[in-house]
DNA sequence: GATATTCTATACTGATTGGTATATATCCTC
DNA sequence: GAGGATATATACCAATCAGTATAGAATATC
């Protein structure tokens, strides 16, 4: 995962991942089927284990703390010096030749998903006064994950946490007023 | 230069660039050096020519405007459909193998430069009192950048020109209010 | 019009890409 | 402890990667 995160699919080999798992190549493929899927495999994980602040966020009771809760979660993960930094959602896969194509699709269905998902709390959230009747949600949801894109892309270029919790707290002034 | 946008530099291949061209293999060597400096070469190029709202919103007379100048420039740029989406800076090389590693660093630095320029601008405001005497002119820079760079990846996965300008709407809400 | 020079085209380089065939070793079951 | 299944290791595959050597063609200079 963290090969894939750092360098990219097209940007990690299977030489690279065969020598850092300590695994030989038919072993890998035995296990994992192909490059492809192993990414995908791979991706799964991330979603489940690492990027767990969306759900967090995602149960908060308040669209206000929805929104907190993602940004800050994000910044907290892409801040974190343990970790590669940016996004593998993002950096996995952005732009790519055609062999990589379908690993890109698969990213791009992956950040509409969580767009959407977050989009119907908001949704939830106007229906349920949390939100002003003339919000709209879908901009909304559109706009939190432009920042966390961003901030994942401000994390690649070298980012700190701070850095990256100011702009967290600039988006989130948003909601002093009416939205 | 598009090749390179569309497929980032390391899904750009040379026959990509030679067929594209309809230049053979040597002529691109004798004419450009190799596949970096042409990617280098490009990048200046792209900055020149595509990224001319940069130039425009540095030169506005208030901070909203420039801030505006900005993200609209940037949300008419990727929402540009006759243009690759997303932006070269961003998605060019975002996350790479170690033989790219260098063609990462100079868009890094890049990035980095229209940052720096950014904040300059803002700290000018500031001190011309078009600012809040309270205000972060780094922080707003960093989340400017922040938003320019989420609307990339939005435009990467397919986000139209009106959803770009929601995005921009929505940040520009900050001016709402202090700041 | 001969000579020098630039440009281009074909073919090739070694290295690396993702992916496998085959053979050997290990382990589990009976 | 014999037999069968599973896992590994070595070696290989065709294809492609970025980059170049060499030879031929066009062009410019004198």
């Amino acid at each position: 995962m963290e090969l894939f995160w750092r360098k990219g699919y097209e940007g990690t080999s299977l030489s690279d991942l065969t020598e850092t798992l300590g695994i030989t190549r038919p072993s890998l493929y035995a296990a994992f089927g192909n490059k492809e899927v192993l990414f995908r495999t791979v991706l799964k994980r991330y979603e489940a284990n690492v990027v767990t602040y969306r759900r967090k966020a995602l149960n908060a009771h308040s669209a206000y703390a929805v929104a907190r809760e993602l940004l800050e979660g994000a910044a907290n993960l892409f801040g974190d010096e343990s970790k590669p930094a940016g996004c593998l959602g993002v950096q996995g896969a952005l732009a790519c030749g055609e062999d990589a194509e379908p690993v890109r699709q698969e990213l791009v269905a992956n950040r509409s998903a969580g767009e959407r998902a977050l989009r119907q709390r908001l949704k939830r959230a106007k229906t349920e006064g949390d939100l002003p009747a003339d919000s709209n949600p879908a901009s909304l949801a559109r706009f939190l994950s432009a920042v966390v894109y961003g901030m994942a892309v401000l994390s690649a270029g070298g980012a700190s946490h701070k850095e990256l919790l100011q702009v967290t707290e600039l988006a989130l002034r948003i909601w002093s007023q009416e939205s």
